[in-house]
RNA sequence: GCGGGGGUAGCAAAGCCUGGCCAAAUGUGCAGGGUUGAGGUCCCUGUCCCUUAGUGGGUUCGAGGGUUCAAAUCCCUUCCCCCGCACCA
């Protein structure tokens, strides 16, 4: 069949595109419907991923456009936070890897490598990354025939942007919804800068987070202290001693006017945490051994030589519990039988002090006695500290047996009894409080940045959080989410968990692009922090620009005038140099637009950007300008893996149009699973829908042809077979329309293109020209509108052809016919398809192959007999008849029985049918009400035939119903 | 660990909320047949097992129990998989 569907896409996107089909005006005739998907991100290209996501908000927004709404679906470009920034720092730089993967990404669209390595050279400015990705990322939207706005696109750098973001934290500001605090984070010495993820050599493979430590202080003689530390302050109480590392260096630092002694790293990092240090002197760890320290319960205990201990992690001391830490209790198991070590030190009492260790047991734990800790490591068969692995996998096994399962007993004075999970933080809180202890931050692991600086753990002072347990603001985000539609509805429940969850975020940082806090220009504000209320900005931008009103104008009274109708229109105009009736304009634009009627999405976002998004608005907008819905999509994932640069699996969206082609791409997606699953793209399967998609376009042109044809007069004859079909596709219309509405995409595809194509097979085996053109008069408009949202080139491409006059993306949707529905006609063609399929199935079983056939229907005693039969039982083991068969019947399909007897003319059904069947079977078939002197044909059962083949004992040749004849019945 | 979502025939994926026309749609794969010069496309048929001139029986919906006249669907127990757990877009 000739179906170009290349040039067929590209001709209607042209079409939609020159003549602006998807650019809404406010029109208060008409509902609105406004509709987003969050703007995508421009470091890089789209893969299929994001086209999943945007295929469905697509067909959404289509459809509601075709039922009537007055629908706006704008696009932007978020460009906020480092990602643009460390691409075009790290081009500036050379960096080998990122300019090829850049060329990669270039040579997408690019095909000269000259011209390829002069774009990618210019994007050591982060504003020609945007602008040259922003430029490809429409086309690539367009291309996949997105019924998007463009006369409304913006990027998060604009400066009319900035201002509105200024706008909504002095909002925020005001009402205290922004704090101020001391933040952990990573922080690279070298850059001087917080790092993500991103930024740590291996930090995506192998994640580096922020521990919090609890530093004990040991008091020495001299008054100052040995610095300890640990993630496990509740073991306080079973401390034995202390190692140092007796080859690394330490340091005596002045910290808030206390002297501590660290290891030379740990002093470093102080430093960072918020703290003033100031060196006072130096020591080898060795020089500490066997000297006895007071620790912060008052216990003394010696100082004893360890090679394990790290200088480069926490503190660079270690306090031993040799009861509940494996690496200690091996560590002096080790050490008392190393002599020759213990003779390296002055101290000659060390062996003394050594040996007099004994373990304190403080936490009772279930399967263990009272060393958990010396029981593991015989268990492993640990015997010393160089193992350091199954060290480590005892340590964690102990660990969450103890978190989880573990009792602190009696000689832990007030703490006695607790669990250990909440002993944990109460111990270290007492001894912060009693300044015995400090906090200290450190990595769980030694990191890198990817500029070779040492990855550490620092304190930010001063950190901008928004507190999301604000007084009253959870309520309120709470009534707005009650109030929302939310599909898939088990989602709901995830976003409760998560509003509940959410505490103080960080919403600023030091570097990037966006925009600056207004009260506080060192801050930028973060990525998803600028991102939650931007779809009012659509509303206004258009208006903004085409009055040429400047960024400056854009104040807070201008803001609180469009978005919250404050303030005197006169008043404002003043003071904004806005026209009175340019800020009416606007503000009309905003109420128009506003709410926001749908956003769809990613589930990834629930946790952070669309929760944001519902507190944002109850924060900012008044209660009727909330958000009204929310739809989800899972992940998708590529032939059964994740899509990943590494593994090379990723389908770029920008491939689709000359491969599968959009409108396949858009079917296959919207069908391939539900929103809550995963969707694993198969190009096989999405080529695969080919042949059914041809086939609508022929079943579309086929019934135009009949219409058409000047034989049948746009006449047409109408039968059972004419008249079930268009219940058929009346009953699919119904249902499409219904899915649609509740977003059930999949349901909609699955009825209107699989199994109303599957009916017109059937139907255009059977139907003659005249039922053709009966149907084609009924259906052929609607049906080529009917996937009009899903693969709209071709809706297009079809309309046009069958004589549509206007757009077909802007066609009244098809109103559905319930007259022509009726059940009855579906009862009649299944029976249809049943006698079929029995006769198939005889037909296997039997040696002979047979030229003729009757078929029985049920008479009216037997129809009497089985009414009877149901009506006598009210269980369906207590069903009584004479006729044994009928018993069975009935017992069998008891409850559809019960239900109603089928009341069609089967005689008349069938009789219809028998052209059909004799091509199909390839049989001269009779039909036949059951016969009394015929054994077989007393089968027969209502909507179930008896069908007998011919044969005769005597005479196989011999048709049997020429032998009742004959016998005169 | 906490929180959420899942496990359905070779594969993928509906059905589950609201129990019974459910041996379970649909797609794909595979097999047979037709069309074709072969191949492909296309069309038809079949595809848990057994049985049979059909409309019959058996065993299935991660596993094990339970409720019910009746369970893929409801309840309990258990095993396994996926996602999120924050400053990162």
């Amino acid at each position: 069949m000739d179906w170009d569907y290349t040039s067929i896409e590209k001709k209607w996107q042209d079409k939609w595109f020159e003549s602006k089909a998807f650019e809404p005006k406010t029109d208060s005739s008409k509902k609105k419907f406004f509709f987003t998907i969050p703007y995508p991100y421009v470091s890089g290209t789209l893969h299929v991923g994001h086209g999943r996501t945007y295929t469905n908000g697509d067909v959404i927004a289509r459809y509601k456009r075709m039922a009537g709404f007055n629908v706006l679906f704008p696009m932007a470009f978020h460009i906020t936070g480092t990602p643009v920034l460390a691409i075009s720092n790290k081009i500036k730089a050379g960096d080998a890897q990122t300019i090829a993967l850049y060329k990669d990404y270039v040579g997408v669209y690019e095909k000269d490598e000259k011209k390829i390595s002069g774009i990618v050279h210019s994007f050591t400015d982060p504003w020609a990354v945007v602008n040259y990705f922003s430029g490809k990322l429409i086309n690539d939207f367009k291309s996949v025939g997105y019924s998007i706005d463009l006369s409304r696109q913006f990027t998060t750098g604009d400066a009319e942007y900035n201002k509105f973001i200024e706008w909504q934290f002095r909002k925020f500001k005001e009402k205290n919804y922004l704090k101020q605090a001391d933040y952990p984070l990573l922080y690279c010495i070298t850059d001087k800068n917080a790092v993500a993820e991103d930024d740590i050599k291996d930090g995506d493979t192998d994640s580096v987070e922020v521990q919090k430590f609890i530093a004990f202080k040991f008091a020495r003689e001299d008054g100052s202290f040995i610095v300890s530390s640990t993630l496990r302050p509740e073991t306080v109480f079973g401390i034995t001693n202390m190692f140092v590392n007796p080859e690394t260096g330490y340091e005596l630092v002045e910290v808030d006017g206390e002297k501590l002694w660290l290891s030379a790293q740990a002093a470093e990092k102080l430093s960072y945490q918020n703290r003033k240090v100031k060196k006072l002197g130096e020591k080898k760890g060795g020089e500490f051994v066997g000297e006895i320290i007071t620790g912060p319960l008052g216990n003394k205990i010696p100082i004893l030589p360890a090679g394990f201990v790290d200088a480069d992690n926490a503190t660079g001391f270690v306090h031993s519990v040799p009861a509940h830490a494996p690496f200690d209790a091996v560590a002096i198991e080790e050490l008392k039988k190393n002599k020759k070590e213990l003779d390296r030190y002055k101290d000659k009492k060390l062996e003394e002090k050594v040996n007099a260790i004994k373990l304190i047991s403080l936490i009772s734990v279930p399967d263990f006695g009272e060393f958990p800790a010396l029981e593991l490591v015989q268990q492993m068969k640990i015997v010393n500290t160089r193992e350091r692995q199954k060290l480590e996998k005892a340590t964690k096994e102990l660990y969450s047996k103890e978190f989880y399962g573990g009792k602190l007993k009696k000689n832990c004075g007030q703490f006695a009894g607790l669990s250990v999970a909440d002993a944990k933080t109460r111990v270290g809180d007492e001894l912060k409080a009693g300044g015995k202890a400090f906090d200290f931050f450190e990595t769980n692991r030694a990191a890198e940045c990817r500029c070779g600086g040492k990855v550490i753990a620092a304190i930010m002072s001063g950190q901008w959080f928004i507190d999301y347990n604000s007084a009253g603001w959870k309520e309120k985000s709470f009534e707005c989410l009650k109030e929302m539609k939310v599909y898939p509805e088990k989602y709901r429940k995830q976003f409760e968990d998560i509003f509940n969850w959410l505490d103080k975020r960080p919403c600023a940082r030091r570097r990037g692009l966006g925009t600056q806090l207004p009260f506080n220009n060192e801050w930028i504000i973060e990525s998803l922090s600028d991102s939650t209320i931007y779809m009012s900005f659509y509303a206004i931008i258009k208006e903004i620009r085409a009055n040429k009103i400047k960024p400056e104008q854009l104040t807070e009274e201008f803001f609180d005038f469009v978005y919250l109708g404050r303030g005197d229109v006169q008043v404002v105009a003043k003071k904004t140099l806005v026209k009175e009736d340019v800020l009416e304009k606007t503000r009309e634009e905003f109420l128009y637009w506003y709410p926001l009627d749908h956003r769809h999405t990613a589930i990834a976002h629930i946790s952070n950007h669309l929760s944001f998004f519902v507190f944002a608005h109850t924060a900012i907008f008044e209660k009727r300008h909330w958000p009204k819905a929310i739809t989800l999509n899972d992940l998708l994932i590529c032939e059964g893996k994740k899509m990943s640069k590494s593994k090379g699996n990723v389908i770029l969206l920008n491939s689709i149009s000359k491969t599968v082609g959009s409108d396949l791409f858009r079917l296959y997606c919207a069908h391939a699973s539900d929103f809550g699953s995963v969707l694993d793209y198969r190009a096989k399967d999405a080529e695969a829908a080919r042949k059914t998609f041809l086939k609508y376009v022929g079943a579309v042109r086929e019934l135009s042809a009949a219409l058409k044809s000047k034989a049948q007069d746009g006449k047409g004859e109408e039968t059972s077979l004419s008249n079930w079909f268009v219940s058929k596709f009346e009953s699919t219309l119904r249902d499409s329309t219904l899915a649609l509405e509740e977003f059930r995409l999949r349901d909609y595809i699955q009825a209107s293109f699989f199994d109303l194509l599957n009916a017109y097979d059937y139907f255009t085996k059977r139907a003659s020209e005249g039922e053709k053109a009966f149907v084609a008069k009924k259906v052929l408009n609607k049906w080529a509108l009917l996937l009009c949202p899903v693969t709209p080139h071709a809706s297009e491409e079809l309309w046009s052809e069958i004589g549509g006059k206007t757009i077909a993306s802007l066609s009244q949707w098809p109103k559905f016919d319930s007259k022509a529905i009726d059940g009855k006609l579906e009862e009649e063609q299944s029976l249809v398809q049943s006698v079929l399929f029995d006769c198939r199935k005889i037909i296997e079983l039997v040696k002979f192959k047979p030229k003729r056939a009757a078929i029985f229907v049920a008479s009216k005693s037997k129809f009497e007999q089985v009414k009877k039969a149901v009506a006598g039982a009210d269980e369906q083991s207590k069903v009584k008849s004479s006729d044994e068969a009928v018993r069975k019947f009935v017992e069998k399909n008891f409850f559809q029985l019960k239900r109603g007897l089928s009341s069609i003319d089967e005689r008349k059904v069938l009789g219809e049918a028998k052209e059909f069947l004799e091509k199909e079977l390839n049989l001269v078939i009779e039909i036949r009400e059951e016969t009394p002197g015929e054994q077989k044909s007393l089968k027969a059962m209502p909507l179930k035939p008896a069908v007998v083949l011919e044969y005769n004992v005597f005479n196989p040749r011999e048709p049997i119903f020429l032998v009742w004849r004959n016998q005169g019945i």
